[in-house]
DNA sequence: ATGCTAACCTGCGCGC
DNA sequence: TGCGCGCAGGTTAGCA
């Protein structure tokens, strides 16, 4: 489900009712998520919550001591309900805050996890993470530089954690679209001008997804339950077969790395 | 080092 | 109505 914009727009949605407030009871219904729920978050007695942050697609829940780590996988959501709300099928893990509001973790398919870390920087899913594309070291002479010698696609390349992060199959094929790039085309052979163009409109299609609350495709939601809005801004994206927007031509899809990616064969090359 | 494949899971839509 | 198949927003482990 979520990408970065999603996650962000997640981690907005909840820091509100999180920030200031304590953690009065955790209930842990299905610990069996892609790691086992972490022991320590079994029991955080009345623990306050410092601040939520985001590096990448993890969110960062600092607490009085340490930090929990959540990721949504492909299908999770966390949402903010009131107490005695009747759960859902795949509620794994409750929050019960002070605020008077209880934060659910949803995930079907339990690609997701929710650990806990002392010194989070230094945790193994999150220390060899890449740059933060809506930073500004991420520019297009990170990506020149990076892609040299590299004959794996631009499509691959790009959704890369190692080197940027939050980049995923979405906005990965909607930024290579705007860029005029095929998703084929191997990395290293990409001019550092088109690398420039690349990054502006990975930047610019983030960006505008957050300011959208997101890409709502089946079942993301908001941590209000509202769903996202920029899937009609979509270019290629879920349109295979239909007419590109910018030229007309048919929209063709391909498989890379067991992804699907759409493009346009007249506009990107 | 780089790059590809399979794997982890559930749910949904489609064709038959 | 039901069944089997393929596919889905992510990431890691393992192997060439």
């Amino acid at each position: 489900m979520p990408e970065l914009p999603e996650v962000e727009t997640t981690c907005r949605g909840i820091a509100p009712y999180l920030e200031n407030s304590v953690i009065e009871k955790v209930d842990v219904h299905d610990g069996r998520l892609r790691w086992p729920v972490s022991a320590e978050l079994y029991d955080l007695n009345n623990q306050s919550v410092q601040g939520v942050s985001r590096r990448g697609k993890y969110i960062l829940v600092a607490l009085g001591k340490g930090t929990m780590i959540l990721h949504l996988g492909m299908s999770g959501s966390l949402r903010l309900v009131k107490p005695n709300t009747p759960r859902k099928k795949h509620d794994h893990l409750e929050l019960f805050l002070s605020s008077g509001k209880v934060l659910r973790f949803n995930d079907p398919r339990r690609f997701g996890c929710a650990l806990w870390s002392l010194d989070w920087p230094q945790h193994e899913l999150i220390r060899n993470l890449g740059l933060e594309p809506l930073e500004d070291e991420f520019d297009g002479t990170f990506l020149y530089q990076q892609s040299r010698g590299r004959k794996t696609s631009i499509k691959q390349f790009v959704m890369n954690g190692q080197l940027v992060v939050g980049v995923g199959n979405i906005y990965a094929n909607e930024a290579l679209f705007m860029s005029g790039i095929s998703p084929k085309r191997a990395a290293g052979r990409i001019s550092a001008k088109r690398m420039n163009v690349l990054a502006g409109n990975i930047k610019l299609v983030l960006s505008r997804a957050i300011e959208q609350g997101g890409t709502t495709l089946r079942d993301f939601v908001n941590s209000d339950g509202s769903p996202g809005y920029f899937k009609q801004q979509l270019f290629v994206y879920g349109r295979a077969g239909l007419d590109c927007k910018r030229c007309g031509e048919t929209l063709k899809e391909i498989r890379q790395n067991n992804r699907s990616s759409v493009f346009c064969p007249n506009c990107q090359r």
